[in-house]
DNA sequence: GAGTTCACG
DNA sequence: ACGTACGTGAACTCA
């Protein structure tokens, strides 16, 4: 069974910072709870191997007890001055190992720790150094004690405690406490009864309530002592009862938590000074290791170049092994592992040297064929200097290989250069071992050259007409404002979906059925189109000040700057599943469903003289994959007979002939076949459909049955990823799916859609790319002057002059149809013209 | 910085 | 009873 470790925060930093001397970093900030609660911390990692892990703390001295009883926990001294600013401290350290903290107003850390573990599923150990949270003892629930310092636990489970506390029942802790008090918590009991009474009178009555009930059985002083003591006995039972049943979220999944730890946690450490810690190399994970490695090395080694005659002098004398540089903080470069160079920035004049120098310095290296380099990031640096476009010899990319090892995981980039060929070296193995090299010598590697060139050539805009359809847009925004206020009898802000709804559902009294968020997107706007003519004006207004804020003062704004052509930036080490990112503009994402936003197109022209946009699009790519993988016969013959897809689809799942299928029948096929593609849900399918789930599952379940070969196919899909961890593409691309595995069954749904989608988004996306390397190729090799200057997934964008149109489009439908040999055709559409928009 | 909304494949 | 289609980027409000 899997264990949850619930810690008591305050508790143990308590005892933490009383069991150890005063520590400071150098800075003279207290330290030693944080480093006391992090050994304990670490000892029960190791020891219980908790699958979860949560802290409570307290919230403030005030609570519902402090309310029913103001002298609760009076006699409690303030918490010491030097121990104070750690708690915040310690939270923080806690939230970089992804460890879950609650705290919670008007309940104390023992009311959380008693919610959690009754209602956490799985078998609890409570560590704590107080011993109230001993009555949440169970079958799963136990107790680790904190003894005097740190170092020691007493463990306290169902079968001890009655050792341990003279007992029976873990429940009668609060009886206990009822009857005999507790001085550290000021809780009064029975003004006269102590231990030892207090636990006889258990041992005959079992229960404060039992005792009650038998008072007249009781005799002497005692009897007298509990009648007088009545009250405070019920207010002390109160008191001492730990809540299990506050309203807060008890979710095994966000209990999940990092360890070993990662570089973060190091540089914490670090800072703090916490050496024995350190020196564990076990509690890091092995990038933190190598980081730390470097760090170490890097306080001896790092050594700042300040003078041209010092920069000759290293390169003549240093140990050549490789050349690792990364100039896109700082100015940093190292040839072996034993140190590391840099500049300071122009900041510190004397001893100030240009980059540029150094660059000049470095450039025979970089030209010589025998020397390896290695760089984080090579695109951004063939931006920033001419000299690193023509690098000779093999050039390792940090930065992709981290993305194929970890593709779709939050990994820090804080990488020294120092550390370069250690980090080459540990990644060139994971890549061997992941089977990623294909994917990395000839996917990512050629490719950065191709997307430098296509950020570098960019895509033109006819300006004049971008601040007329600009100004032309404003004009209308200004109208529909003005008519939405006088509609409103309001001025108010038309960009907030908060104020909207307050206009549409409380001013304007619009039916709110079936919208009880009271979201005011296009989907429920349009419920609304006719009740009131305010709304069609909102839902016009939301479309064009999209164009206007999204896409068109953007575009002002960089025209000003950067000139007539737009530039956009590749991300290449971003997606999970393989694809490219487009940012600072996105061009991936210009409007073409409807014609105001498509019009935006008609801005994109060729550079050349009566030059033509050329789009070349797959089509279907990802569905064609899907015949391809699954083997299936229908969809294969379908692709292979040319036949439109979605209406063979419809014909089969409502069996009859493609020539009788409906337009509603063929869009609900369609929905049907991308809802595969995405894995598919009966409930993302209705609300596709607009349709009862119920009926989304008889069309899944035709479909399923029509295809079975489809659904053995996702059903192995999701089984594999399940086995090895991750998903993969058919060029062998990963993506971890850690999902698949959580206790969260939401999560591991998604894990399972993932594990059907990854491969087909992620195929597709080796396949475009090997399209660009080989477009890329034939343009140099034939010396021909058009440009591929966008992709959008499925598409390619050239470029290109009016001479060159014909030998583009046979390029590109060739290169792009015969990059990858499947059961299907990959078929490819061309289209082109003056501007984006009439490449359509 | 999270939540909403909307643009694309 | 609840909430889910896969992958992105960006503008905007509001706490």
């Amino acid at each position: 069974m899997e264990t949850l470790l619930i810690i008591d925060g305050n508790s143990l930093a308590n005892r933490a910072f009383y069991a150890l001397p005063l520590l400071t970093n150098g800075d003279g900030v207290y330290s030693n709870a944080v480093y006391g609660f992090v050994n304990i911390l670490v000892k029960c990692i190791n020891e219980i191997k908790p699958q979860y892990i949560c802290v409570a703390f307290d919230h403030s001295r005030h609570t519902f007890r402090t309310e029913i009883y103001e002298n609760y926990k009076g006699t409690r001294k303030e918490m010491a001055d030097e121990l104070r600013p750690q708690m915040p401290l310690l939270k923080s350290l806690l939230k970089k190992m992804n460890i879950k903290t609650f705290e919670v107003p008007g309940i104390e850390a023992d009311d959380i720790i008693g919610t959690v573990s009754k209602h956490s599923g799985v078998k609890n150990i409570i560590l704590s150094g107080d011993r109230d949270v001993l009555q949440l003892i169970d079958d799963n629930t136990s107790v680790w004690l904190t003894k005097k310092g740190i170092s020691d636990v007493e463990v306290v489970d169902a079968n001890n405690i009655i050792d341990s506390m003279g007992i029976d029942h873990p429940s009668q802790i609060i009886d206990l406490k009822a009857l005999m008090g507790d001085s550290s918590d000021n809780i009064p009991g029975v003004a006269g009864i102590g231990a030892v009474t207090a636990k006889a009178l258990l041992k005959q009555y079992q229960s404060i309530a039992n005792i009650y009930a038998n008072i007249d059985n009781i005799t002497g002083k005692i009897r007298q002592k509990l009648i007088d003591g009545r009250d405070s006995a019920r207010l002390s039972y109160k008191l001492a009862t730990i809540k299990t049943n506050c309203n807060i979220d008890v979710n095994l999944e966000d209990f999940n938590y990092d360890f070993p730890f990662n570089e973060e946690i190091k540089k914490f450490f670090e800072k703090f000074q916490f050496r024995s810690l350190l020196r564990r190399e076990e509690l890091f994970s092995d990038s933190a290791n190598q980081l730390q490695s470097s760090v170490t090395k890097l306080v001896e080694n790092r050594i700042q170049v300040t003078s041209e005659e010092q920069l000759e002098n290293i390169i003549k004398t240093e140990d050549i092994q490789y050349l690792a540089f990364d100039l896109l903080k700082d100015v940093e470069f190292s040839f072996n592992e034993k140190s590391v160079y840099y500049i300071s920035s122009q900041a510190d004049l004397f001893s100030y040297i240009d980059e540029n120098i150094v660059i000049k310095h470095l450039e025979p290296l970089l030209l010589d064929d025998k020397i390896e380099k290695i760089t984080y990031d090579l695109k951004a640096h063939m931006h920033k200097n001419k000299a690193f476009l023509n690098i000779k010899g093999d050039v390792f990319d940090i930065s992709i290989a981290q993305y194929l090892v970890h593709a779709g995981e939050k990994i820090g980039k804080d990488i020294i250069t120092q550390e370069f060929g250690v980090l080459k070296n540990s990644l060139l193995n994971s890549m061997k071992n992941l089977g990623l090299m294909f994917v990395y010598n000839n996917i990512e590697k050629p490719l950065t050259y191709v997307l430098y060139q296509m950020e570098r050539d960019g895509f033109y805009l006819n300006t004049d007409m971008l601040y007329d359809l600009s100004n032309k847009y404003k004009q209308e925004i200004e109208y529909l404002q003005q008519n939405i206020f006088k509609y409103a009898n309001n001025n108010f802000n038309i960009n907030s979906p908060k104020q909207i709804a307050s206009v549409l559902f409380e001013t304007l009294k619009l039916s709110d059925a079936n919208n009880k968020k009271h979201s005011t997107s296009v989907e429920y706007l349009n419920l609304l189109k006719d009740d009131h003519p305010i709304v069609p004006m909102i839902i016009r207004y939301r479309k064009i000040q999209k164009l206007v804020s999204g896409y068109l003062e953007p575009y002002t704004k960089l025209v000003e700057e950067k000139g007539e052509c737009i530039h956009t930036y590749f991300n290449q080490t971003l997606t999970a599943t393989g694809r490219l990112s487009s940012s600072e503009p996105n061009l991936q994402n210009l409007p073409i469903k409807e014609e105001d936003g498509k019009n935006l197109r008609k801005l994109f022209i060729s550079r050349f003289n009566n030059g033509q946009i050329v789009s070349a699009d797959y089509n279907q790519i990802e569905l064609r994959l899907l015949a391809s993988f699954s083997k299936d016969e229908h969809l294969i013959q379908a692709y292979n007979n040319g036949e439109d897809i979605h209406r063979a689809t419809a014909a089969k799942i409502f069996s009859k002939s493609p020539s009788d299928v409906t337009d509603f029948e063929r869009s609900s096929a369609k929905a049907v076949n991308f809802g595969i593609i995405y894995g598919i849900s009966a409930f993302g399918l209705a609300n596709q459909l607009g349709i009862p789930t119920k009926e989304a599952k008889i069309f899944m379940d035709r479909y399923k049955a029509t295809y079975p070969k489809v659904s053995t196919y996702m059903q192995e899909n999701v089984k594999k990823a399940r086995e090895l961890g991750m998903g993969k593409t058919m060029f062998g691309r990963i993506r971890k799916i850690n999902e698949l595995h959580s206790s969260n069954i939401n999560m591991q749904q998604f894990g399972e859609r993932v594990a059907m989608n990854m491969p087909l988004q992620g195929s597709a996306s080796d396949i475009i790319k090997l399209a660009m390397i080989k477009v890329d190729e034939e343009i140099k090799k034939r010396n021909l002057k058009a440009k591929l200057i966008l992709q959008i997934h499925d598409e390619l964008i050239v470029d290109c002059p009016e001479d060159e149109l014909e030998i583009i489009k046979t390029l590109l439908k060739s290169c792009m149809e015969n990059v990858a040999h499947l059961e299907v055709p990959l078929v490819v559409s061309l289209s082109y013209g003056k501007t984006l928009y009439d490449a359509k």
